[in-house]
DNA sequence: ATTTGTTAGGCAATCGATTGCGTCAAACGA
DNA sequence: TCGTTTGACGCAATCGATTGCCTAACAAAT
């Protein structure tokens, strides 16, 4: 069907590999100028385009990687797959995606066919029952790299925000509104990025003297319904807290409703800060606050850290790039009324 | 590196092409029940992965499908990208993410690109100056579908919205309502969306005797800048329009933006329904009303009659489907105030 | 015993591009 | 004039899996 070297070959009379070596155009290895030509107008007449697939299976290099991420129309995983597309397009890479809705057994399964289908490297936001499957990766040595979780004991290139330091500065920036009871609506309890903000909410709790207990941290998961739930619950206390810090975009919006159900208002009843900001979160209910994170950065770090391993995979150290996250103050907090 | 075919057959003591046979179980083409389960159990003890390139490559189905949509991190594309990716998965095949920025000559480089690399289909979401290189693909006789933009007098698959009856329906209920003057938000002008949704507005507007003019019209792309823009346009006509249609989720963003920058509020200054639902959208500074896509349904859609174009090419009819939207009425709609 | 079948699996080509090595001819040097 | 270099390309193997066609061996039938 499609034009193959072979056809170009015989059109002009001369052998394959010389139209493959003219077309690659493999240093100038001692082809008459005229020869050169003729097969490159033979090429450009017949619109030959190269068999990406003969190629990449005789080469070994499929000039594609492969995104494993939770959930594509979550914004900033979206975000940050765009981000990655525009740098892996730069770089005359593909990108495969795949979402496993934080399961681990479907992130093995995606990344066992990504590699048998011979990408170059993969990104991956691993899920939080991932950790041997990592270990697995680092052995086979595919090129990867860990996006916005990592995990402690394993060397990995990874790119993380600053988590511990955002929750750490988000609670403070409450404290010293004068919040006194702050409650950390959770999301995936064993993720990294999860721990390390709940670290950094207790350490704010303990520098700033604020109340501490178990039934200010709330929530399992970053759904929706989740973000609904854990709110209600803990506006359910006897005393309910002043103020939140929401670790998820989605969550936050379920939290949102749970507001609303309780007929509370935003910041007059309850401050709100959420995690990861997006083009609409100015214009809710109240504007809200965000930790925001630069998602294009994300991308580009993560891609330029992937293509450096897949150029020299000898290197053997890994790299852990941590991105600064951006507290956005808005209508959604203010001292608390008592 | 890797295990292959002949590592198994050496072992055993077969040839390859035995091997293959077994483990693709292709009939039980008279191969001895011991042979079988030894090949099998060496199989399994040497985790034999069957390199999907080099298939690939021999079987020319690489089972994988190129979405090329403007932009991903668009929550519209996002969604509808996960429900293919969704079905994709189900269905064995992966999925080739790209993205255009509205672009067609950006578009026409990836699908050569993806068409190379031999992806068994494509769908689509073409930019509006892309008509000559979807006539292209047609030729080529790649399975190919389009979402939501399609071409006329172009015969192509295509899962669309009834976006002129779901505009006309929208103006409907504000002109119910009372109001007289609509103004419409529009995006790129060329995308058969919008050219229906404009259709849909001029024929509301005819029949329920709305105020017309081509000042109420305004807006070209799909950005928040666009949306931010062409409101601020519009407010500041001598006679501003009491309600808005506004033709895209980033764009009614950039619109609220814009109305609360006049000092105006929803609704009671100006009602707006915007289009394409979103999680947000109710928890937005007045519960947005919108005109909601079934994304599930879109992605379903789509790959479902892909899927059936790739299985038999033979069939040269071609399929539009029309998926109906949702009306939302929330509390960004209300009647004039005067 | 010879023919005819059938079973179980081997052989080799194939997909398209790439690449190390070989080769033929012209050119060059002594 | 003859060997040697170099320029310009051809040859054939290779990547791994698949598949149409063969074939050896044994069985059954006549």
């Amino acid at each position: 069907m499609a034009i193959t070297l072979k056809d170009i070959a015989d059109k002009v009379g001369v052998h394959p590999s010389t139209v493959s070596r003219i077309l690659r155009g493999t240093g100038d290895l001692n082809i008459t100028a005229e020869t050169r030509d003729r097969v490159k107008s033979v090429a450009q007449e017949l619109d030959y385009q190269p068999n990406e697939l003969a190629r990449a299976f005789r080469l070994k290099k499929t000039h594609t990687i492969g995104l494993i991420i939770p959930d594509i129309s979550n914004s900033f995983f979206a975000g940050v797959a765009r981000s990655i597309e525009i740098e892996s397009y730069q770089a005359g890479y593909n990108l495969l995606v795949c979402n496993t809705d934080e399961d681990a057994e479907r992130e093995i399964q995606f990344s066992k066919n990504l590699i048998n289908r011979g990408v170059d490297g993969l990104i991956i936001a691993p899920s939080q029952n991932a950790k041997e499957f990592i270990v697995d990766l680092k052995q086979k040595k595919i090129p990867f790299v860990l996006i916005d979780r990592n995990f402690e004991n394993i060397d990995s290139n990874a790119i993380i925000s600053n988590n511990r330091e955002s929750a750490y500065n988000a609670i403070k920036y409450l404290a010293n509104l004068g919040h006194k009871r702050i409650g950390f609506i959770s999301g995936l309890p064993n993720l990294s990025t999860i721990k390390n903000r709940l670290d950094g909410y207790k350490n704010a709790v303990g520098d700033f003297g604020l109340d501490s207990g178990s039934e200010l941290i709330v929530g399992d998961s970053f759904t929706f319904e989740s973000g609904y739930q854990s709110v209600i619950e803990i506006l359910s206390l006897t005393k309910p807290p002043t103020a939140l810090l929401i670790s998820g975009n989605i969550l936050t919006i379920g939290a949102i409703k749970a507001i609303l159900k309780k007929n509370l208002s935003i910041p007059d009843d309850i401050s709100v800060i959420g995690y990861t900001d997006s083009k609409s979160a100015p214009y809710l209910v109240s504007p809200l606050a965000t930790v925001s994170h630069p998602l294009e950065e994300f991308g580009k770090q993560a891609f330029k850290l992937l293509l450096k391993n897949i150029k020299k995979p000898k290197s053997r150290l890994s790299s852990k790039i941590v991105i600064e996250t951006i507290f956005n103050p808005r209508g959604s907090i203010a001292p608390p009324k008592r």
